[in-house]
DNA sequence: TGATATTTTGACAACGTTGTCAGGAGTTGA
DNA sequence: TCAACTCCTGACAACGTTGTCAAAATATCA
């Protein structure tokens, strides 16, 4: 029993009292404390340490009693559980983390789907991991690595074109995996994406309707899924217009907004120009409606984009979009994840989260003959 | 020593091999496999635990021959370094994760921010877990206590209004806080801002360069601190210009675009309407320019908006708005964590990031005479 | 009152690493 | 050839929990 020469001695702990909280003394001077744990705790209720467990982890067995004076105890001490010596001993090997991967946490559709992620997993008590890829498989490779070094309990996915020896490994591990806005990558993990394929064809028909029949697809890299599906989309949607396709009016491999307004100026400044533009993703949209702003063609050339974003509504015209419910993506990734952690032995699903055609103007100019 | 049954036996420990990979039986018939640990990675090697640990880690000591066979075993069995018993473990107490923690995670401002955060925290080999609070203490709390009992390292806080006590316990067992797009709530944190008063300042002074004498303020709860920045800016701005303030022109309080729409109705229909508007937040600006557009008024009545927003160089006017710089808000908040993880013992700091006027022609209005 | 059953409590091992320290092997110099 | 030194390697304890199992305490019944 060691000699105790401070405020409060328990069966050989030495504690100091700093305002209302009791803080363990370190062996060293530094006055940054030792964390109390429930060996302490023990200490100071005078119960043992599977005891203060107990009542930690709300298991029954214990009097109301010791319970009270653990419990008194943890608030003297300010205990808080480590979460790391719980996850090394318990049997489900269970971390209460998931990651996701996205391409990039800042982008409007990233960061929606994020939000919905976190609130469903905050309903089952567990944090999230959020790292952007770029859509780099480097990055993604390590950003895998790290989460799985961590044994988070399962993944979603916006997967970058790469291996997938990663999320392999955490398969097999037991991990659950979801891949969101592509197709799943591996043979047991759910997806969930939007039907590009029918937002497409349904912005072709939309045009068609208006009276368009020479209309330009302006779409992202065509190695993209998303993109790939959108531009499918596009092709059955002239089809079934009884439109022929013309290749002049394709322009795929777009990146970014400054590329697509001066996509956008090639194609209007050509011999048969379009009267409709089709822009299959939010950046391309972006640089088309800044390239017939700069023309003064904003009311004359027709445009439906793919996915909405704050002010379209108030530009003139309004964009007319096909619309992603990012947060039901989000939610619907997180719902399957965790159906799978709670015992769900389904085969894999793929969800499709349908999307929603907004007129707002731009998609509604008439073909003027 | 055991009994081998199975393709691989080394010590005792037996292995199946599946595909490229070796995998630790588990004890009972479950196909998912106990995941490989140091101790079948020394197996395999034919050295002790401490020798892989070194290569594992990099450490000195170790001859090239056993360096080669503990990295051919950890390839073969797949083998992934597990952080909860190494944080349990390690001296420093580390584990490479960090906390942030926002108002709300899909939020442009804030998922810039998060994203400047993330590629710092990359740089520093360190993951970052983030949260959302909806301003809601309740909630923020509880995100504060799970964070704490993963014992990341440090973390960096949109503080919703609350008390610290989760912080208080994190800084006292020596985790550093940064505190962002708010002052430092505790006497030992740093703190990143913008200086929202000279933005507020800057905005009626570039209203009143136009000839503007009668300008609104509507701005966001009075009791967050931003809100009540640009107001004291939006004031000082007023008495720099000799101009009396209008307790009518006045609008604080509003929360989110659709109030801020009825508000500005509201102010324009008033008997003496103000010529120009000062919008302190962005989902204000949002509402207001939608009342503009309905009253037909966009190109009379002239407004400067607080922070930016895609699109706003498209509309008509372009809105011209006292820009943040959430990267460098990010960054720089980053930055200051990760320098107290390594070691810095300066006073604390607070930091301030500059704003920017763009002008695109809603705040160029002149006032007609 | 004693035997049996149930509940409460606590001892101890275990998880998978890291840190400390000792022993053995190899090298060098007198 | 031997002593001293350096390098490499490995044994073992430790971190802070959880899970198992046994002992002690309490309750019940004959």
């Amino acid at each position: 029993m060691v000699a105790c020469q401070v405020a409060i001695c328990y069966n050989g702990l030495s504690y100091r009292v700093i305002d209302t909280l009791v803080t363990t003394l370190t062996t060293d001077d530094d006055m940054s404390a030792r964390a109390p744990t429930m060996r302490d705790v023990a200490a100071i209720a005078g119960v043992s340490i599977k005891t203060v467990s107990r009542v930690i982890n709300d298991e029954p067995g214990v009097s109301s009693e010791l319970a009270e004076r653990v419990q008194a105890a943890v608030k003297l001490l300010g205990y808080r559980h480590n979460s790391a010596a719980s996850n090394l001993r318990r049997a489900d090997g269970r971390t209460a983390t998931i990651g996701l991967l996205l391409e990039d946490a800042a982008n409007p559709l990233f960061s929606a789907l994020h939000r919905a992620i976190e609130d469903v997993a905050w309903e089952h008590d567990t944090l999230v991991f959020a790292g952007s890829s770029d859509a780099d498989p480097e990055r993604e490779k390590k950003i895998v690595l790290a989460l799985s070094s961590r044994r988070i309990d399962g993944i979603i996915v916006v997967p970058a074109i790469h291996d997938h020896s990663g999320l392999v490994y955490m398969q097999r591990l037991g991990r659950p995996i979801v891949f969101v806005d592509r197709l799943a990558a591996l043979p047991d993990a759910d997806s969930v994406t939007v039907d590009n394929r029918v937002g497409g064809s349904t912005a072709v028909a939309h045009l068609v309707a208006h009276g368009h029949r020479r209309i330009a697809f302006l779409g992202d890299l065509h190695s993209i899924w998303t993109a790939a599906e959108r531009h499918l989309g596009y092709i059955e949607g002239l089809a079934s217009a009884g439109i022929q396709l013309d290749p002049h009016l394709v322009y795929q491999d777009i990146r970014g907004s400054v590329a697509a307004e001066f996509a956008t100026l090639d194609l209007l400044g050509s011999a048969n120009p379009p009267t409709a533009l089709f822009t299959a993703q939010n950046l391309i949209t972006i640089g088309a409606i800044r390239a017939l702003q700069r023309l003064e063609l904003q009311h004359k050339v027709a445009l439906v984009g793919f996915d909405d974003l704050e002010l379209m509504d108030l530009l003139d015209p309004g964009v007319t979009v096909i619309a992603q419910n990012a947060a039901k993506l989000g939610r619907t990734a997180a719902e399957l994840l965790f159906a799978r952690l709670g015992g769900d032995r389904a085969p894999p699903q793929h969800v499709v989260v349908p999307t929603r055609l907004i007129a707002r103007g731009s998609g509604e100019i008439r073909l003027s003959s």
